[in-house]
DNA sequence: TAATAACATTTGTATATACAAATAAAAATA
DNA sequence: TATTTTTATTTGTATATACAAATGTTATTA
């Protein structure tokens, strides 16, 4: 469905303007998606990003800014994000030995279970979507996303 | 910047994986561009939209179901959403009289200088965005985000 | 080396989002 | 017309987001 159908828009819409609405409508509907996707396994999907970039880190522990810089939405408190992991038992967190200032935040075996039983599940969802086009347009999509946004 | 570059992945992506990434972290950038043009207006992203629609309804109120099923987040709780645009005197809110059930949410005088004000501030922001592309990849990448989202 | 600046993270506060439950009115139906 | 169902909106509650200010540590420099 087109984006002004979606909106039920009563006015007429510039290619600027429609662009920028369905970008964030189209981002919308795929995050509804993922999220439903999450919710048995009671993790938000700033707290599964996360889990994820601790899990790219192969062992290592990463410090805060490492987990903001890596973060899709830049303005989340990391801070409370990983408390809630923590909680969880999903992450451990610890001050760095060579500087007080720092945290170290590791992924647990539970939280690498939790990633494991979610990435199947995961990728369906991303092939689900994917399917939805040819490799040449995906690849296009990309490339104009990132044009796009400059 | 690619999306891997963006987010400092450190395992392979699939195409499937980045168009996602892609999506929401670009969509991400705009978004944090508009709010900073709300900001010395005091709205939020999802305000300035009720505005918006609001203002499509050419002087017909709306009620709460028109104005959710018109907006871009479908979870926004569009009540205290109305309260605010209420307290700023944007927006009047009476009970129907044909249907107390229904209310009817009607945009003040204060409400359209608003959006008169920002018109031109925000259209420059979707052409600052859309100049980065051509008319014909505009057209493209509306197209793809239709067809990607099912 | 004492004072100051820079860095890394946390805390506070207001608002927004997500979603279930409650309320109240209207419509359907027995 | 009394009861039930549906519709429209509000309220409650937990969590998330946005962003400024505070805290504590390390690095710089006078």
């Amino acid at each position: 469905m087109k984006i002004e159908d979606e909106i039920k828009s009563t006015v007429e819409l510039s290619l600027a303007k429609k662009v920028l609405l369905n970008l964030s409508f189209t981002r919308n509907v795929v995050s509804d998606k993922f999220l439903e996707i999450l919710k048995p396994f009671d993790l938000s999907g700033e707290q599964y990003n996360v889990l994820r970039i601790l899990r790219g880190q192969k062992g290592k522990p990463a410090n805060m800014s490492i987990i903001q810089e890596r973060m899709i939405s830049k303005n989340s408190n990391t801070t409370r994000l990983v408390d809630k992991l923590l909680l969880k038992e999903l992450v451990i967190r610890n001050i760095c030995p060579t500087n007080k200032r720092k945290m170290e935040i590791t992924i647990t075996e539970k939280g690498l279970e939790v990633l494991e039983k979610l990435d199947p599940i995961v990728i369906e969802h991303e092939n689900i979507l994917a399917n939805n086009l040819t490799t040449e347009e995906l690849e296009q999509l990309n490339y104009l996303l990132e044009k796009y946004r400059n």
